[in-house]
DNA sequence: TAAGTGACTTTTC
DNA sequence: AGAAAAGCCACTT
């Protein structure tokens, strides 16, 4: 028992559970859960503590990079309690952002890939099966329409190989791939990301029955050796 | 209308 | 494994 054992993974409504990555015998870990003690009552939190030394994917996500927090799929922070970035997160709660059900083929394509989080990374084709009636082809047309400055996260959007698509004109995988690594997310030798480490799952379902979209396999499933 | 063109994916060599 | 071909579908010319 420590730290770790006031655990009540019991979401309802006015309890929003976030959950902390963190492993045995980690300092920092220890020192995140005793500072996030004062948060629990002054925004009634609950937390749930995950052992990625449980969890291969989990561990192979964060490595050695714990304890983080999170918020669901949202990364909040990582080694120390960020006051600003907590207060920050929970200051802006449940946005119930208008449903883009019914809305034109690419509104619904950028909304769903404005819900790709931070260091995960979708495929075309699984943005297309989410949105339900869009092709693969179609989704690299919503993004190529994008303006620059857009607020949706076009550089997550990756083809079914793991990798960057080059554009016709030429150039922005390069950024494109400046700014997956800024969040963390890996290459490896031939440009490729692993699906099985930073593969987005879809969103919520409750999101998904908000926007009339679907639930799909997340992507890279039966693409590995067996 | 027909033909050409993608920030795609899957199948076939 | 990697390249080529074949499907694919909305848009543009």
């Amino acid at each position: 028992m420590g730290v770790y054992a006031r655990r009540p993974p019991r979401p309802n409504m006015l309890q929003r559970t976030l959950t902390v990555y963190i492993r045995q015998h980690c300092h920092l870990c220890t020192e995140m859960a005793r500072a996030l003690v004062p948060y629990q009552q002054r925004f009634a939190l609950s937390f749930e503590f995950v052992d990625v030394d449980e969890d291969p994917v989990l561990c192979a996500r964060y490595g050695e990079k714990v304890p983080v927090l999170a918020d669901g799929e949202q990364e909040i922070c990582q080694f120390f309690l960020s006051d600003q970035a907590l207060v920050e997160h929970l200051g802006t709660p449940v946005r119930a952002p208008a449903s883009v059900s019914g809305a034109p083929r690419n509104e619904r394509i950028h909304a769903i890939a404005r819900q790709i989080p931070k260091g995960r990374v979708a495929t075309y084709g699984q943005l297309a099966a989410i949105e339900g009636r869009s092709t693969a082809r179609m989704v690299g047309n919503a993004m190529a329409a994008l303006p620059a400055g857009s607020d949706v996260p076009w550089q997550r959007v990756l083809n079914s190989r793991g990798m960057l698509s080059p554009r016709s004109g030429g150039g922005g995988t390069s950024e494109q791939k400046r700014a997956l690594m800024a969040e963390g997310v890996l290459f490896d030798r031939r440009d490729r990301v692993d699906f099985a480490v930073v593969g987005w799952s879809g969103p919520e379902p409750q999101w998904l029955a908000d926007n009339d979209c679907h639930h799909t396999p997340p992507a890279g499933v039966s693409r590995g050796k067996h």
